[in-house]
DNA sequence: GGGAGAGCAATTTTT
DNA sequence: TTGCTCTCCC
């Protein structure tokens, strides 16, 4: 399966076989990194290290996956699970973490059993945090709280360091929010994502024996796309090899898409100073895509100013196409994209050879419309909308709830779920007396006749609900190990209720049934392959799914992704939809040149993942919030010279009434030549008349394209 | 205690 | 446009 070293070209053979100190392989899209990475782990496993331990660390689950099965596709059994002991460790940043902290959770002053957090758990834990602080929800929503919050614990700031250092407004109402998000996350017993990876830094950074148990148990570390690392992660793999110094990091700085979550693209520009005697090697051959998709790849990240300099050199013969296209609106841009997969499937194309990106979400939602009634099969690659399914989140949180009873975001979830006539009001009293007594919620449960506020019929209730979980718990090993998933799942479903109320319902309720069944099929799974599961294990392994964990291209269907999910993938042809300014580049980013310059990585990482047929399209009109809005094509297609489809004659103007009362301005015609105070002198490319929102295009002496609103601009004739 | 309906807000990307 | 929360009423 896997081709033999032979095959591969003498950059490649550097970094397999480079085997002592750190080295820095910096590889180009399409460069055949993986193949590398695998090569190189299989080339260690010859060379007689040791399976174990070798420790390569992915961004997703997914590259994991494939990872290791292309190393077993070497005959390398041993590796095959990460979990089994004899066996290389391949697994993201994430998982890593949780097992470090597992191990060391005592050092790490966590319990072992904790459980982690994903987002709607920390939105609740945030807004739990802001009542508690009594600070506005609406001037301080809950979600950007998050968000400042997670860039913190991303920077490696705790509380006790951002304390001494608030001194504006906004960031002591953030400092007191942290600390109360914490403290709430810490009753609970809960970590959250950021969690993992700052508790794991302060780990290695405080327990010398710790650090150093580690570096002799990986005497090899691999990390993958290390441009988006962040300094959490960059300080747990430097700490892990500081003893041997053997680090492999690939990655490319032009690929970086995740500077939002404090990806520090600097990590990789920067290895070669923390490390003086890297060796770099350079990947530049590309073996996946077309010399015309990397043509127009190179076009456009050169407008990057803050890069390496770096040539895409084609090794395959030229492709199918690179077409654009200009649509009218979402409709019609899904509808040409269908008649578009009609040919290339007449052609002989496979269904899973073809993609569609796009920036946002919410997008998909025109293209499945479409996809549904040309009966063309399609999937969606959000792996996570499974785990978020109520009766999904349901019955883990039962899970949750016997693994670690101090999660009281889990609780509170089932505990009237099925409904058992607790409500409000009991909670209420059960939530005070905890807090009176200092004991967590469970453990007034299973003691509820003491609690005097309560009333008889809501006492027996409680005491029902806190028998039932402890049967549940009652068949379990008491360490949790080498029990079946799958069928406590069974019991818990049947004996909660929770089958007897989808059994009795609506369709609706019906599909729920389904979905249940399917966890505990995949439970079952789980099962099977982990010898030494654990209930805990198994409930920490799957809170770090991710969305494009779940795409699978054995499906037979074309796959509808954000351009972010299609990082490290590769398809015959790929369509970009909804190039427009606000769009890609999305609104949020265009008040500052650094996400400028991320959203225009990110339309290269989409294009760059096309082998043979490229198709870009941007709609002149586009549904957004219900409302027809009228676009402007985004500066990228200008800066990749896709103007053949941008200067088409506009004919029917839904804004005639508009362009009638601007016609003072009208007259900046293509070519016109004008002066912006800040850009300089420029031509104009292109003038789309929009009345008093009328935009110029210029494309400026200074080599940049730029989208311009006339009335703000301050754009002069020359 | 529970459900239905009204009113309201918010709308990037994800481990 | 959607999806969420809060309130009101049974």
């Amino acid at each position: 399966m896997e081709q033999s070293a032979e095959s591969l070209t003498p950059a490649q053979k550097k970094a397999v076989y480079h085997f002592e100190g750190p080295l820095l392989v910096l590889a180009g899209p399409g460069s055949g990194k993986t193949r590398v990475i695998t090569h190189r782990i299989a080339a260690l496993i010859e060379a007689g290290v040791y399976p174990s331990s070798i420790c390569a660390v992915t961004f997703t689950n997914r590259a994991a996956d494939e990872m290791r099965q292309r190393v077993i596709a070497f005959g390398l059994r041993r590796a095959q699970s990460s979990r089994s002991a004899g066996g290389a460790h391949i697994s993201t940043f994430h998982s890593l973490c949780v097992r470090i902290l597992r191990k060391y959770a005592e050092q790490a002053g966590l319990r072992e059993n904790f459980s982690i957090y994903n987002g709607a758990d920390q939105k609740s834990c945030m807004k739990q945090a802001l009542k508690d602080c009594e600070i506005d929800s609406t001037n301080f929503p809950p979600a950007r709280m998050l968000d400042a919050v997670s860039l913190l614990k991303n920077a490696l700031k705790d509380v006790d360091f951002i304390k001494g250092h608030a001194d504006d407004f906004f960031t002591k109402v953030v400092v007191r929010l942290y600390a109360r998000y914490q403290e709430i996350l810490a009753a609970n017993n809960a970590l959250d994502f950021d969690d993992l990876l700052l508790k794991s830094a302060f780990l290695l950074r405080d327990w010398p024996d710790v650090r150093s148990e580690l570096n002799q148990r990986f005497k090899f570390m691999l990390i993958d796309e290390y441009q988006d690392t962040n300094k959490a992660q960059y300080r747990i793999a430097r700490d892990m090899v500081s003893e041997h110094g053997n680090i492999c990091v690939t990655g490319d700085p032009d690929q970086s898409i995740y500077r939002w979550r404090g990806a520090d693209i600097g990590n990789i520009l920067a290895f070669e100073k923390d490390w003086p005697d890297a060796t770099v090697v350079r990947l530049e051959e590309n073996f996946r895509s077309s010399p015309d998709i990397l043509t127009i790849a190179d076009k456009l990240i050169s407008f990057n100013i803050r890069r390496k300099a770096k040539v895409l050199i084609p090794t395959k013969p030229s492709g199918r196409e690179v077409a654009f296209e200009s649509c009218d609106d979402e409709t019609e841009e899904a509808l040409s994209i269908v008649k578009r997969i009609a040919k290339l499937t007449k052609q002989g194309a496979g269904l899973n050879d073809i993609a569609v990106f796009y920036r946002v979400n919410a997008m998909s939602r025109a293209l499945e419309e479409a996809f549904i009634e040309c009966k063309i099969p399609y999937q969606i690659v959000r792996g996570v909308e499974f785990y978020n399914r109520k009766e999904i989140r349901d019955l883990i949180a039962y899970l949750k709830v016997l693994v670690n009873p101090r999660d009281e975001k889990a609780l509170l979830r089932i505990i009237n779920t099925p409904a058992r006539g607790i409500g409000k009001t009991t909670i209420q009293r059960v939530a005070a007396y905890a807090g009176v007594k200092n004991v967590s919620f469970y453990n007034v449960l299973c003691r509820a006749e003491k609690v005097e506020s309560l009333g008889r019929a809501a006492k027996t209730k409680l005491a029902n609900f806190a028998k039932m979980m402890e049967e549940f718990k009652k068949d379990e090993n008491p360490d949790g190990i080498g029990i079946n998933v799958a069928e406590l799942m069974e019991r818990v479903y049947q004996g909660s209720g929770m089958a007897a109320e989808l059994r009795a319902g609506t369709s609706e309720q019906g599909t729920a049934a389904d979905n249940v069944n399917e966890l505990i099929n995949s439970a079952a799974r789980y099962d099977k392959i982990s010898e030494d599961g654990s209930l805990l294990d198994y409930l920490q392994q799957i809170s770090l799914f991710s969305d494009s964990d779940a795409y699978d291209a054995s499906r037979g269907s074309v796959a509808l992704m954000s351009l972010h999910a299609a990082k490290g993938l590769e398809f015959e042809n790929v369509f970009i939809i909804g190039l427009e300014e606000g769009i890609l580049p999305h609104a949020r980013s265009s008040d500052n040149d650094e996400e400028l310059e991320e959203e225009r990585r990110l339309f290269f990482v989409g294009i760059t993942r096309a082998k043979a047929g490229l198709y870009i399209s941007y709609a002149k009109h586009r549904l957004l919030r219900g409302q027809l809005t009228r676009t402007i094509p985004s500066q990228f297609l200008y800066e990749i010279d896709a103007d053949s489809v941008l200067s088409e004659p506009e004919q029917t103007s839904y804004y005639q009434e508009d362009s009638q009362v601007s016609d003072t301005q009208v007259d900046f015609t293509p070519g016109q030549l004008v002066k912006h105070e800040s850009f300089g002198f420029g031509r104009v490319k292109e003038f789309v008349d929009m009345g008093e929102n009328s935009v110029v295009v210029v494309k400026f002496d200074t080599g940049q394209t730029k989208t311009l609103m006339l009335k703000y601009a301050g754009i002069s004739k020359v």
